[in-house]
DNA sequence: TAATCAGGTCACTAGGTCAC
DNA sequence: GTGACCTAGTGACCTGATTA
């Protein structure tokens, strides 16, 4: 369904509410529901009421319209923001990485039920235990790869928060603004959440692992999109009542609140888990791999592993914060402020938006990559992993070594973000690469550049798309798909064989091998998703994998992606160039967070006008809420509906039938 | 009347007291009067007395208001509950099933006349029949279409069944909140309730053909809303008590009461027919198709065929529970072939346009097809059913060989899926097809898991959009509609013409083509309804069927309408192509129909100004739309982020985008 | 050129209103 | 209490841009 239906979703789910991805949107695999809510809201933050629930509203197809502020949550949560926006042909690495992903999610599922409980530690040994069981591809077992990518360390929680969470770079300003923060740290999320669990799934959060694909970056970079959300989460704590009631003001700051409130439920999830920093850190997952990672060695590592690289966010966090400090605990707490820091940007942002700053900010950011020689490098970096992967897969030894370099220091990824702190660096990934790379050699430099080490060689692995085999995903993809050609497996190959990556592809794909292939993720994504929501999340991991990173990585999550490519760096260049892209995000971010400020204005007008007259209407942002008010009781009832859903739920999709287009119209 | 009445209603008649549908509220169509009444009802049990006839009363126009307990248990029973809405556009699938169905209704009650006993089966064959002398379309006559859609194994019931039963997934909570739950379990329906039945009319849920359209999802999918409130019913049974009891109390209770009463008869929709799987399957026909269809090369074909896609659920449905069983015969075959050409007709008109429409119009859309080879061919693919679609509608000659093929093979699409029970699946059929495939594998999997595959190809069928030549219906847009331009007649043309989809579009087509459609459905649907009232209800397994399974499944919802959709979806994509093409007509179209909306908007507008002015809005942005407005502060602002950025702009894209947007807005 | 997405447009519905 | 009417919001679709 879903994603066979949209080309461009590569079978993906939405990560948001479950229904099939019509797209990579804002940093995440999104339907078109929840693209257009988040843009409509990115900029609206007034029109957003509070959560009636202590924003633990899980969000599904069916009552994805009941919350706006848990609907914002979890979009930030997995890694939306303006700044996670990019255009453009994907490139076949990302598109490898969503099927990773998409395996690994699968896999990661299926670890979880072992795992959960686990949370984020295991992850690596299991994402790569399960995806090789899952896909069971030759080279090194397709989950392998997905475990590369992302899977290792993340932890699903992470995962999901990485990715799905982080993917993009989200701001953290999003986060914070909304006060996601929290939630985003719930965002963690999975970490808590599942580890809460108080969700249902565990997994839920799962979504996160569709996330994965961070992509925001352009298809070079895979982007990791550290940045994401996870600082804005700590931030958000704070950063939330203020942010938004800065801004939209009044409605804002009924925003604010809710956005608290949400997160706060959010935060339930993770935080609980969380301690302070982490705590932060929505989600535990990254919190977790951070706080994992804390350690040294682990630290990177399992970013790698993680793909971390993946998540940005919890690298830039982490570096932002916690790298300078050292890592660990501390770390964290540095992470935290410093996602609070960057938090309190987003909000600005939104607030205010200084906009104009931070725009300047972002430049700024962007600049540095540019430069970059290494783009080019990156690509060169690109296809050495790709054809690493192709040649691994088929050859099947992993090319982890493929990755030479070095490092990029993802340090200096990371830190740059703190800049960001601003919300901003999220824009990109690129940014916060950038930054990172220049800035940030700072802080974390130190930690992660252990860790990058790692990554990087994760990365390679990651990377891998070679997976010699294509991952599974691929595999079958490839072999279902007529198209692919023959796959030379090696690099160029790839490309060649190229599986039909194309996102849409749908049909491609989809019809083809990727039905299959879709299929399996489908299967897993939905049970995922449920999970997700419920709380999966951290295992997730997978996502993490992926995301691939490594391929996106550059980009953006660049900043994971740096991380890892710290390494990779060498990569760096391609990063950079990533980055560029990401800047570019940055701008956008920027703008966005322009917008968002403008925004607030303008929703402000908009919405006193409106309210103003329709008074009536006011509710109307309100008015859910009203409803929710008799709905409390109804509210009730949702939620007992939705359990049934739950199962029901699906049900969704119900009809939907929309799809269709028919166009009809004409 | 009815349906003409209501732009949105697309001629369907309220599932709950037979007046014209106002549009599609809470999962079903209903009128305006239902639907503030299941609004208000749905918080205040306790405002709910019993029933004085143990429950047994008909609701109908006249009467709706002197029974409250009666008429909520219809509400319920048709699918209504508060998960089930959705929201915005209907997806030209959608429209066009709807469009089908109701040439399959009217085929139907030919059918059924004689087919009656024959229950599901028979159908195909007799869809044709009637199908035929109905529109007397070029092609395949339109009843065959119908047939083809759904008709074909659907029963008239069934077809309710499928989509109002189950339309929506509704929430399980619903019926249990009502003590449906019962029925739903029921739900599970015809199973049970049927069985027990004590309800009224078992065919009640009648309405269900209504409901057809489940479109809750979001178009994209069309979800057939398996899930539908079945599964709920399950849970229902021991929920309800409880639940209901729960929220309303006292009310509840007694509410309770009721409707576990009512839901006997609801149940016994689906349910009885279909057992799990098939049985499920409301529609023979489909499960034919699929059946037939699973065949390789049949898929595909069949699927655009079915076009009849339409019905993903059915398809869906029937491909997990019939599919799997057997086709039976001929009928099926006949069925789906009708159901083929009619959907090739309806593509037709919808895509039919083919090519250079496509190419063309959706420019846009089109690129998929362009070139593609893959998603081409999925494109082509679509494309393919759509001409064969249409030709065969003007040849008659089906097109199945059209797809090459690939087939994208709905098993690809399809599969996927299950995914998760998803409810989410749904999304659409794309979702629900990864999903499925997916996901499922999880809960249902097992049991799904066959469903699933069948689904798939079902899906397969399904999209078929394509249905060479536009339904009657469609055509008669077509000519009607003015805008149109010089069709090519073949595909081409269709597309262009765009029939409106719009489900108000009263005006388009009702007015003109529409009308007379409309009319002649809502005929049948009244007589239908008021069957159903009755009883005939049973019959209508098809109901069931679809809903049924899959859908309740929970995800199965999802699952069927992904199913349906999974097919479509693939086709989709180029459904969607060449229906965006179309849409670009359609947009005509819409515009056409947007008089209308404008008239809304008009309204709107003015009334927001009036209001407050939102008109404000309208300043800011300057933006023309209405949407703009807030944002075109937003354009501003972003805007001014470019500038600040300056620097950005590398971001490009933003700039583009702000440069677009300055453009635009600007 | 193809793929892919931000954004905009507008069909369409939940919910609120208020005359009956 | 009912239901026609209105509006905010949702999301399908399209447009145009960006990137590979
Ligand atoms: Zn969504
Ligand atoms: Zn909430
Ligand atoms: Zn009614
Ligand atoms: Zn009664």
């Amino acid at each position: 369904m879903m994603n066979q239906d949209n080309p461009y979703a590569m079978n993906q789910t939405c990560k948001v509410c479950g229904e099939p991805a019509a797209g990579f949107h804002f940093g995440a695999f999104t339907c078109e529901g929840c693209k257009s809510f988040f843009g409509r809201s990115y900029n609206n933050l007034s029109s957003i009421s509070d959560c009636k629930n202590n924003g633990e509203c899980i969000i599904n197809k069916k009552n994805r319209t009941a919350c706006k502020a848990c609907r914002l949550k979890k979009c930030l949560m997995v890694g939306m923001s303006k700044s996670g926006s990019r255009y453009g042909r994907r490139s076949n690495w990302f598109k490898i990485h969503c099927l990773l992903q998409e395996q690994q999610q699968q896999a990661v599922a299926a670890m979880q039920a072992h795992q959960q409980a686990a949370g984020g530690g295991g992850l690596g040994g299991a994402g790569g235990g399960s995806g090789g069981s899952v896909n069971g591809l030759k080279v090194p077992p397709p989950a392998a790869a997905a475990a590369a990518l992302g899977m290792l360390g993340h932890v699903p929680g992470g995962y999901a928060g990485l990715y799905g969470a982080g993917p993009p770079g989200r701001s953290k300003e999003e986060l914070m603004m909304l006060g996601l923060e929290s939630a985003v740290a719930s965002g963690e999320y999975g970490g808590v959440v599942s580890g809460g669990g108080s969700l249902k799934h565990p997994v839920v959060v799962a979504s996160p692992s569709v996330s994965s694909p961070d992509s925001h970056n352009s298809d070079s970079s895979v982007e990791v999109s550290v940045s994401r959300v996870n600082p804005l989460l700590h931030l958000g704590g704070s950063g939330n009542g203020n942010g938004n009631g800065a801004k939209t003001v009044s409605s804002s700051s009924s925003s604010s609140a809710e956005i608290v409130s949400t997160r706060a439920s959010p935060a339930p999830h993770l935080r609980k888990d969380l301690p302070p920093f982490l705590p932060g850190l929505p989600f535990p997952g990254l919190a977790s791999l951070p706080t994992m990672m804390a350690p040294p060695p682990p630290f990177l590592p399992p970013s790698h592993l993680l793909f971390s690289g993946y998540h940005p966010a919890l690298y830039t966090h982490s570096h932002q914060g916690l790298l300078p400090t050292a890592a660990t605990p501390e770390q964290q707490q540095q992470q935290q402020q410093a996602a609070v820091a960057a938090a309190a940007a987003v909000q600005h942002l939104f607030n205010s938006s200084n906009a104009a700053q931070r725009s300047n900010l972002n430049n700024n950011h962007i600049h540095l990559l540019p430069n970059g020689s290494k783009n080019p490098s990156d690509e060169l970096t690109k296809r050495f992993y790709l054809d690493a992967v192709l040649k691994s897969q088929q050859q099947s030894p992993p090319p982890s070594t493929k990755l030479p370099k070095q490092d990029y220091s993802i340090s200096a990824l990371v830190t740059p973000n703190s800049e960001s702190g601003s919300r901003e660096r999220i824009r990109s990934r690129e940014d916060l690469e950038d930054n990172e790379m220049n800035g940030l050699a700072n802080k974390d430099a130190a930690i992660e550049d252990s860790e990058d080490d790692d990554e990087e060689d994760l990365v390679v692995s990651m990377t891998p798309p070679h997976s010699p085999h294509p991952p599974a995903v691929l595999q079958q993809q490839q072999q279902q798909q007529p198209h692919n050609q023959p796959q030379d497996d090696d690099e160029e190959d790839h490309q060649d064989n190229p599986i039909d990556l194309s996102m849409k592809t749908s049909a491609s794909c989809r019809s083809s091998a990727a039905s299959s292939c879709s299929t399996n993720h489908e299967k897993h994504e939905d049970d995922e998703e449920e999970m997700e929501e419920e709380g999966g999340g951290a295992e997730h991991k997978l996502t993490p994998h992926a995301r691939d990173d490594d391929v996106d990585d550059h980009d953006d999550d660049d900043d994971v992606e740096e991380l890892q490519h710290h390494q990779d760096e060498g990569e760096d260049k391609e990063k950079e160039l990533s980055v560029k892209e990401e800047l570019s995000d940055a701008k956008d971010i920027d703008k966005v967070n322009i917008e968002q400020s403008n925004n607030n204005n303008n929703n402000n007008s908009i919405n006193s006008n409106n309210n103003n007259s329709n008074s009536n209407n006011n509710n109307n942002s309100s008015n859910p809420g009203d409803n929710n008010k008799e709905e409390a009781s109804d509210s009730i009832k949702r939620k007992l509906d939705d359990l049934v859903d739950g199962t029901k739920e699906e049900n969704g999709k119900r009809l939907r039938l929309d799809a269709l287009d028919l166009t009809t119209k004409i």
